[in-house]
DNA sequence: CGAAATATGTCAGTAGTGTTGACGTAATTC
DNA sequence: GAATTACGTCAACACTACTGACATATTTCG
């Protein structure tokens, strides 16, 4: 490969732009905003000694309250192992109980208690004031523009997910 | 904590909603909308060994050729030592290379070589679809609202970075 | 009823990305 | 000449993710 060092990198000194028609600028965009909307919410979690798998956790949980096991591994999209861990500690720390599935006893139904509902509001509250003063700032009166582009970013085969989980106009 | 292990830990049964007016609904959407985001480059970088510090380092030195060391840390927002691991295997494999800084000799200029161009087109091509498919699904004619609205969602004293960027208009 | 499948928990090992703190070197600035 | 700056590197650690295997309890099905 680097056969030749001397020749074989020679170094590009134009910038990518719209090369291939390719949205450079929204691509960065998005992983800035990300990158800023987890800030504050990890500070947060940091004197919990959570991380931002506990916050993934404790939010599906708060929003679906009696989740199963199998589903939140479904949402999440991580694998049994890397659940158990931040679970376990969740449920120690006494932020989500389990509850013996009432059909299916093999099931453990996940509800958050008061103590981690609070802690979901808590996460969630700077997080959603990032959101509305970004809409507003855009000029954005109808939320549901935005909503619609961020479910169309999602795969298409794993919007059924987000249509479970309750609306705000519900 | 848990003195009473019976008692100490009620389940709430009921999902959070409006609670505060906070915004849940668009939370959880960009949650969703970058996990599916960052999997299509993902997928492609597996094949190469690499992970998503590879993608933004690639991504970055593509967008802003001749980027200094210190300037690349500043805008990824990570510790010299995570970036010194990435760097040194983009560097190696031949994507990235280095140039002693003109003015100062201290500073490494970055830039791609034709393989790490190519990488990155490769990587943002996938993300560019899946933008351009949202916007025209959510109906959004003009590209500026969802530019606006992700760049507010910016902290404020990081736009600046955003800006030195090169812009598709240019 | 007994076997197979399912839901969950757990163990061991590994990888990628991030952190802090310290230290060394070359080059620039004062 | 001394301090600062830019960069590279070493050691140690934390968090999150992975794979694969195995155990247990429960349910389903032939």
């Amino acid at each position: 490969m680097a056969a030749r060092p001397s020749e074989a990198a020679t170094p590009i000194r134009t910038a990518v732009a719209d090369e291939d028609g390719i949205d450079f600028a929204l691509i960065e965009l998005v992983f800035f905003a990300y990158r800023d909307f987890t800030s504050d919410p990890d500070q947060i979690l940091a004197d919990y000694g959570f991380g931002r798998a506990h916050h993934r956790v404790l939010h599906f949980v708060n929003r679906r309250p009696g989740l199963t096991v199998a589903e939140l591994l479904d949402v999440l999209k991580i694998t049994k192992q890397s659940l158990a861990r931040v679970l376990k500690q969740l449920i120690d720390t006494g932020h989500i109980v389990q509850v013996q599935g009432p059909r299916d006893r093999r099931q453990r139904e996940l509800y958050p208690t008061a103590k981690g509902r609070s802690l979901a509001l808590a996460l969630a509250r700077p997080q959603s004031r990032r959101i509305a003063a970004a809409l507003q700032d855009a000029g954005i009166a109808d939320r549901s523009s935005v909503e619609h582009f961020l479910k169309a970013m999602v795969n298409p085969e794993l919007r059924a997910q987000i249509d479970i989980l309750p609306r705000d106009s519900s």
